[in-house]
DNA sequence: GTAGCGATTTGATCTCGATCAAGACCAAAG
DNA sequence: CTTTGGTCTTGATCGAGATCAAATCGCTAC
């Protein structure tokens, strides 16, 4: 998961936009400057607070999106009310599913965030149009699919310690590029978003944090921020090859 | 599940292939005559038994398939032996994972099985200046990251009644496209496998089939064969929406 | 400061699914 | 026919994680 995540990482589509400073790699890359200036008709840079949902899960879609700070978690909801995090989009990840006009997920910030919203008919016209964009697009599909999969490991095989030192070593892994082994940062999600995340109650996560805690494999302050000391000992925990 | 898995069926990518008989939809349809010919030098059709590994964990991955009949798994496997299955591929779907030269999975024949193989550097090579052979790619790509996590809900939040009976949905609204009330087939996967698909243990499995069998939810002959009576109380018992 | 309130932790108990252990079924081989 | 071996089912028991309940923390407002 870790790993890939951040080979992954520079593959990413990032910001698509007029406004969003400097960082027009990927998609934009991708473009014309004509095909650029016509994009650009169509972004809007948006602030969004925590709990801000982009699309609801069934809802028609109209807009897609490019995280530029914070987090985006990507839910799946049963009529019952269970509820599973299927996906975290960090910077600068796309959000959206094209070729379907109905979303199958809700798309909400986890934390505070910053994004760049697209109008869909606009990039759908450009991706029919561009194959560089649609390439960038299908890599990071198929990083999405990896990521899934590994987490359908994490769901259907570890135990709730091991799930929960996997969520950690997630997010640290994400951080921290270079892979030190010390890692510090603050949890993009509460004890009940790490739960949906993890298929577990918060009682249990808050019970693996403390024993995680007390064993000196990370140090919890504030209860969001949090220092691993030893990456490679939270791994092995986690049962990650 | 269902409904997608249904639906996308069709944008599945079906046989790359010369001797595929006369279905070749699909990435051959986006290829030029020419193409075709030069792309046929590098396929092969072979039937594989059960049990045979396409390509394993962590090796290196020298061809792409294309499944003809009979189902492949695709499964993780932990350090320990813990195991997951992470995808089912029926016919016509594409195997492999473009872009990457390790795979992160094993793809074994679940069921006795025909491919279609492709060496992969010409597939490579093809989809680098063939735009609509990319975008056949990219749709199968997202149909199956809609159904990684469909399944994660499942391996997260349902409980062993309801994963069994999804899993069941699942087989059955794949071999009835026409979504009848009564539909009949042979289970593709062992008890075993079922419940490395489930994150479940095969007593588990086999007690909750039982169940199902007693409230006349399904009709079970040798073990293999099922034939569910009624998809809506199935659905219903699987808490798809 | 302290009052209020949501988020988190901690504790006690219960339960679903895992585990351990036979037994039943079924097909192939002798 | 019986034996053998694999797969599946059934039963008895155990335990990890869920559930229910209460206490504590941490933040904001006063």
């Amino acid at each position: 998961m870790d790993k890939r995540l951040n080979d992954g990482q520079d593959l990413r589509v990032p910001a698509i936009c007029r406004a969003c400073d400097a960082r027009h790699r990927g998609i934009c890359g991708a473009m014309t400057a004509e095909q650029l200036a016509e994009f650009s008709r169509f972004t809007t840079r948006k602030k969004i607070g925590a709990g801000t949902e982009l699309h609801g899960q069934g809802e028609r879609v109209i807009s897609y999106a490019n995280v530029l700070r914070g987090v985006v978690k990507l839910t799946k909801v049963m009529q019952d009310g269970r509820q599973q995090i299927v996906g975290l989009q960090f910077a600068p990840d796309f959000i959206g599913r094209p070729f379907a006009s109905e979303s199958t997920l809700t798309a909400e910030a986890a934390t505070d965030a910053e994004i760049c919203a697209v109008s869909k008919g606009a990039l759908d016209r450009m991706v029919a149009t561009a194959p560089d964009l649609e390439h960038k697009l299908y890599h990071q599909a198929l990083l999405e699919l990896d990521e899934a999969r590994d987490w359908m490991l994490t769901l259907g095989r570890k135990t709730a310690r091991e799930k929960v030192a996997s969520f950690l070593h997630l997010i640290a892994a994400h951080y921290d590029p270079e892979c030190n082994e010390t890692v510090a940062f603050d949890l993009p999600l509460s004890r009940q978003d790490i739960g949906d995340f993890l298929g577990l109650t918060i009682e249990t996560v808050s019970r693996q944090m403390t024993k995680l805690r007390q064993e000196e494999v990370i140090i919890v302050e504030n209860n969001r921020h949090v220092i691993v000391s030893d990456m490679e000992r939270l791994a092995r925990i986690a049962g990650i090859d």
